[in-house]
DNA sequence: CAGTGGTCTAGACCACGTG
DNA sequence: ACGTGGTCTAGACCACTGA
């Protein structure tokens, strides 16, 4: 019973809805009656139903009254580094290639710049232990004042390489996961001989104003990448 | 000006994080400093801070201070639905067996039951338009007062299907993601004569005491299948 | 010890929705 | 008009950390 009283009130709602008293569209006691019957004061109240708000168990309708959700089956956390070596078995990094280049017209729509802008291309392969396990493709917008350090940028990831130059807090990052066929370039990179599918992830990443700041693909060998996600709560 | 104190704490606080004025280690100011600052009872400054709390821009610690987090940049938001239109494209499915089936090791490790449990199959074949996007397999545990309900069954995504026989916020849920070629069967199923890379998709699916109620392999096409996922905030 | 964050109260005023 | 949730106050007591 050392559980504070809004947290009981949060544990009881749960509870109700994970049993089926409470079903999607019911309406919850108001702040009122769980004021009695909880014996607690009104804020107590309300800071437990915040946590239901903020879970996204229930929604608070002013003038109305508080109702339960709809499970949102679809959501689910994703960790993604491309250095980890939990999630990818990536422990190393060589730069192959880290210069100043002239984007493609891809590249200028991508990252939404005119044709003079000048892009850094960082290209790295990722190891697992000796082995290669994936080829690493990034592109960001070069400024004057920012050289390019290869050698402190070896071994970071992206949000890490762009977080030289600007605040990581104002980072927005979009990342878009699918399945592709190694090119000849990629597989001399991997030393792949045979067929072997690939993990790709495409990492944009925007600042606060949603302007974009750089673009990362990275191949991973079929037989090395995995992402792994799971529903919160 | 409209915004409510604590909005305009939450927001400050923020803003310079993002410029760098707290940098992460920071400590902010005192509770009480805050409330000087902004003319506020302690109760409506807690309200801010709970938000940035909650929102991992800050860290409080009893008897100290709160402090500036180093930002998680791992973590994305994804958002999955084998059936999903925006996501795969995919708008109908067709049953191609449903069936209580004896499970394989492979399936008595993977739903930690005994030999002797049965396990229901189903798959189908998910369609883009006309096309086959995916060939898609689901087993579940097969308890005695379950029926198939085959018809019920064919347009449900995994969380539905078992939201049949249980109460669905109760569920836990494991994604991973890879890259396959596919096997013959899964090529004569999506109709495939040339090699076309896969994204699988693995569901697992936990009650609330950890136990697994159920595992769903979707492969899609690797020209259909495509996964995105935000950082949030 | 004084200062910090964590919990809680008993009021208040407001804007909103329904009968 | 009444009940609802949204914001806010000015106190209170507690447990904890640090000098």
């Amino acid at each position: 019973m050392g559980l504070p009283i809004y947290l009981q009130i949060v544990a009881d709602i749960k509870a109700k809805i994970k049993k089926g008293i409470l079903k999607p569209g019911d309406a919850i006691l108001s702040e009122n009656a769980l004021c009695e019957a909880y014996n607690a004061s009104r804020m107590t109240v309300r800071k437990g139903l915040a946590i239901l708000v903020n879970e996204r168990y229930i929604t608070s309708i002013p003038g109305k009254g508080s109702y339960v959700n709809e499970p949102d089956s679809e959501k689910y956390v994703l960790h993604y580094n491309e250095m980890s070596a939990t999630i990818n078995r990536v422990n190393s990094a060589r730069l192959i290639e880290a210069a100043v280049i002239v984007p493609s017209p891809d590249l200028i729509s991508a990252l939404n710049i005119t044709a003079n802008h000048k892009v850094i291309s960082i290209r790295r392969i990722l190891y697992s232990g000796d082995e290669p396990a994936a080829f690493d493709q990034k592109y960001f917008i070069h400024y004057e004042e920012m050289p390019i350090m290869a050698e402190e940028i070896k071994d970071l990831t992206f949000p890490g390489m762009i977080s030289k130059y600007t605040r990581l807090f104002a980072l927005k990052k979009d990342l878009t996961i699918s399945a592709q066929l190694p090119d000849e370039e990629i597989s001399k990179h991997l030393g792949l001989n045979t067929v072997v599918p690939l993990l790709v992830v495409e990492q944009k990443l925007f600042d606060n104003d949603n302007k974009p700041l750089g673009l990362g693909l990275t191949y991973y060998r079929g037989d090395f990448g995995k992402l792994s996600a799971h529903s919160d709560f």
